[in-house]
DNA sequence: CTGAAAGCGCTTACAG
DNA sequence: CTGAAAGCGCTTACAG
């Protein structure tokens, strides 16, 4: 095939300098509409493409963020992805996707390729931001947004959910329509992100309504389906008793459904259950699942919107919540009080 | 910050020239012990990293590919990507994803934008590469590797399943269970790549068993959950006489259960269904669903290792077909003969 | 074993 | 309105 050919070849072909083809090319001022007619003509004629790689070599610009997720396959990073990606497209952004697998290697050697590759900024979504990466970007020097996680370095704002605030909405969802013993299958008070705030909303709400705290109903799913069918089991046959579960996560509500189905517990008809995500499969699931909903996709569009703006801009980003609510389907029941 | 350092000044750090210093960091021979210490000393001291911009710009090569897919955020192609970006990062390429949206236009902004990052390869996951596709990527003269999907022409290897024949043996499956009313919901026969070839596979199962074919037992469920809605609730009022239905796709297999539930219609007691894919989803299906399996994420595996082949080792890749399984869960119940 | 120099394909003062 | 030249940060013959 022919040699791709440069911005030279255009120069020449079009019988004006580089700097010239240049200005053109970059809608810069500058030139005649003679001259600019001839370069774009010699531009077509020749299927000449702008090298981004040496044009970033002297913008110090690459057009690229990296966005880390601590997994890509899961619904819940896919959703996110999926509005970075949007807005990223829209505004002339590539994304480099990077799957930490919540490894601390992988992640700063995952920082260390985006650094040599001189993105213009970084994302980083659901994880604990911990300070040696927040040390590593420090040092490229670029942007950084965070996504449904926070952290309290500076220059470091984030787009989540309030999980305190919603997991105490959860619960009071379930108390409003009649439940009194109530579990939470939640994501393991460790996880200071996702975990434990939604276990304290949880508390929460059930002190708030005067409703006794029974250790035993509170439960660690890990936030994975295998995790949420175990807790569920250990729950469903050792407390009768519970007529509704808050699970921290749609993937252990839908455990908790199939544990129930496997113990022959009518959903919602003997027990209730309530989700958090609103993933995909919620909708989907047997009886449709009513969960809270993080707009996922939402937070990946805002993430981006503040990271570019601080990119083409030069604006300075802030944090913010963004607004859950919960969405009813069929697994929670009004019982007559 | 300190402005980050060049191999200018770590050069000069360590009292010898750019060369040297640009061998010592490529492993290049041509230097004694001595200086390597002294280019590792001055590297540490200035925190010096290479730029990748600068390097690829010579070079002509940037360490990336750019992976298109209808969709960024369905558990398919994120199973895909997953598989795709783990074996690239072990190989030291970062992926660009693409969300093409299935749209023309769109796809081909991104294949110009591909082009002018001067990515090293391309995969194109799960869609009909067009013509007008396929002549982009032969005109930036870079691999292509197809993946769940294929085409026709030169130098577009693919990796996928044999859609006819994992029909085919779904059906087969249904009819060893003892099943003789199949029904199928499909993608749709216009779609030629995921649609078609498993209706065939189907047909022709019901063919080679002796089987009466029924059209309007088949039916297009269009690869949605909605879509699998609809024609559920078609084929189920319409067609009671039906034991087992094929959905080629887990989503509207999911949502045939989903639709009998609301039907009443026992699953698997009154009917019996095989999905297409084993998504994650499956699994967490009530009742888990029975499927015949696409190794997502080994494909996006195999994808990666063939084009990286290419181009690491300027190896001509090959089309592979993957095997299927199907996988028993819980939703194809035996009947008696 | 080592360095000076050209070159990758652009952009951007600077001078006219 | 236009061009010559320097420079972005590397790699790679070439010469020694």
């Amino acid at each position: 095939m022919s040699m791709s050919s440069t911005i030279k070849d255009v120069a020449k072909h079009a019988g004006v300098s580089v700097a010239t083809v240049s200005r053109v090319l970059n809608n810069l001022p500058g030139y005649s509409e003679e001259t600019k007619r001839k370069v774009e003509q010699a531009v077509k004629e020749l299927g000449y493409q702008p090298n981004a790689i040496a044009r970033g070599l002297v913008n110090k610009r690459t057009q690229t963020i990296g966005v880390l997720f601590p997994s890509v396959s899961s619904s819940f990073s896919s959703e996110i992805l999926h509005g970075i990606e949007d807005v990223a497209q829209n505004h002339n952004y590539s994304i480099i996707v990077c799957n930490t697998a919540e490894d601390g290697k992988r992640t700063m050697k995952y920082l260390q390729v985006l650094r040599e590759k001189r993105v213009d900024g970084i994302i980083f979504s659901s994880g604990v931001l911990e300070p040696e990466y927040y040390e590593a970007v420090q040092a490229m020097d670029v942007p950084l947004v965070l996504v449904a996680t926070q952290s309290e370095f500076d220059g470091a704002p984030y787009v989540k959910v309030d999980d305190r605030k919603a997991a105490y909405d959860a619960a009071c969802y379930l108390i409003r329509r009649g439940h009194r013993e109530i579990a939470m299958i939640g994501g393991g008070e460790s996880d200071l992100i996702a975990g434990r705030p939604r276990y304290e909303g949880f508390r929460q709400a059930l002190r708030d309504h005067g409703l006794p705290l029974r250790e035993d109903h509170v439960l660690d799913g890990g936030f994975t389906f295998e995790g949420g069918c175990r807790a569920a089991e250990r729950l469903l046959t050792a407390a009768p008793e519970v007529t509704a579960v808050f699970a921290a996560g749609d993937e252990m509500a839908i455990a908790v459904i199939s544990m129930a189905a496997k113990l022959g517990i009518a959903v919602p008809g003997r027990l209730s259950v309530i989700g958090y995500d609103n993933l995909k499969l919620a909708e989907m699931s047997n009886p449709p699942l009513t969960t809270v909903a993080q707009p996922l996709q939402e937070m990946g569009r805002l993430a981006s919107e503040k990271l570019i703006a601080m990119l083409d801009n030069g604006e300075t980003a802030f944090s913010e919540i963004v607004p859950h609510r919960v969405i009813e389907r069929q697994t929670v029941k009004q019982r007559s009080l």
